[in-house]
DNA sequence: AAGGCGGGGGG
DNA sequence: CCCCCAGCCTT
């Protein structure tokens, strides 16, 4: 075994977290750990984990939820295709495979939502393969231990730093090894200050040697999100606001941001259009519906990855029309108790929260 | 090869 | 405010 991965392992024996997937070999609980830990925090996973292996505990019983329940389980997580795609590769491995998971790399990359790190993931933790992993940790980890300074945004350097992962794999516990590759990553080897007095692998690290630690890995500079002004209107099937009032929801598409997820129904605000202008203009064009615009109810700051948006909710009224599945998959008419069994983003949640306040 | 896709945590 | 994150899919 090479010197790196009998560091590593020894440091990893010698201790590591205790997290719930790890407490299981079953190869269900381990996929379903891997997608929600991708571009996601452990501590932000556990509780969702540890709610999604209660209500599905096995890949049978998530094959047969519906996708609504599937969503709603997720709802906060973000990146929703992962749900969706959790869920439809679920009901083809009980459709094509008896429910058993292939176990190596080019087999569960045919799955849906599994790429070449779910897929190096699920093959050395559950199934024992010599099989690379290689994530924004790992990535930190060898671009210091090798001091590389070419842009890791370049598919030429992805492919060399797969090949140079792929050479660490010891046969012998290999998913020990990933595991321990990835917590180093992200216990000692951290982005803005890594613990290099605490870490087993600090007299290999050539970037340790040449102090350039902070400034690896290199990606190119970020440019500037956008900004902009979205309205939602919480439209009143009989004009009056009341906890006990029915008003419409509608489904995003499932190809669209926050894809299947419900809202209060609204869009973008235009150039030189006003707030309630286009709330009604959005409604006609998404609905096919006439509404009246009435009292605002609040403001919603919320940050996404490419761009910002400021979200304005306003009381409304249904004025004419059956709502249409012009802009949107599905409608209903429901009251506030009703909400807690549709999936909704964090923004729209915020809206609920104020309406909540305002009416009980 | 590039762009789209959420949300939370930390400095 | 900024940055970062156990990536994948589509085009």
């Amino acid at each position: 075994m090479n010197e790196i991965a009998a560091k590593l392992l020894a440091w990893w024996d010698a201790d590591h977290a205790d997290l719930p997937w790890r407490r299981t070999r079953d190869p269900y609980a381990i996929w379903v750990a891997e997608v929600m830990l991708q571009q996601t925090q452990i501590s932000t996973v556990i509780p969702y984990f540890e709610r999604w292996m209660a209500r599905f505990p096995t890949v049978e019983a998530l094959a047969g939820a519906s996708l609504s329940e599937v969503l709603k389980m997720w709802e906060g997580l973000g990146y929703y295709s992962r749900a969706r795609h959790l869920h439809a590769a679920a009901q083809q491995v009980v459709a094509e495979r008896n429910g058993r998971l292939p176990t190596t790399v080019s087999e569960l990359m045919q799955l849906k939502g599994i790429g070449r790190y779910t897929a190096g993931a699920i093959a050395s933790i559950a199934f024992d393969q010599p099989a690379p992993v290689l994530d924004g940790n790992v990535i930190r980890v060898l671009t210091r231990l090798y001091d590389i300074d070419a842009d890791i945004t370049r598919s030429a350097i992805r492919r060399q730093l797969w090949q140079l992962a792929e050479s660490l794999v010891p046969a012998h516990r290999p998913g020990a090894y990933n595991q321990a590759l990835m917590e180093l990553g992200q216990v000692l080897c951290q982005p803005a200050r890594p613990l290099c007095a605490l870490c087993p692998l600090a007299e290999l690290c050539q970037a340790r040697q040449a102090g350039t630690q902070l400034e690896r890995p290199v990606r190119p500079p970020r440019r500037r999100t956008p900004h902009y002004d979205v309205v939602a209107g919480i439209i009143w099937q009989n004009g009056r606001p009341a906890a006990d009032a029915p008003f419409l929801i509608t489904q995003r598409p499932l190809d669209a941001l926050l894809g299947g997820l419900w809202e209060f129904p609204g869009g973008k605000q235009e150039p030189g259009e006003n707030l309630p202008d286009a709330l009604k203009r959005e409604i006609q064009e998404e609905l096919g519906i006439t509404i009246k615009i009435g009292r605002f109810l609040t403001s919603i700051k919320h940050a996404y990855t490419h761009f910002r948006i400021t979200l304005h909710a306003f009381h409304a009224t249904h004025i004419a029309g059956q709502p249409q599945h012009i802009g949107v998959a599905d409608h209903a008419w429901v009251t506030l108790n009703d909400l807690h069994q549709y999936p909704f983003a964090i923004t729209d949640r915020k809206i609920i929260a104020a309406l909540n306040q305002e009416l009980t």
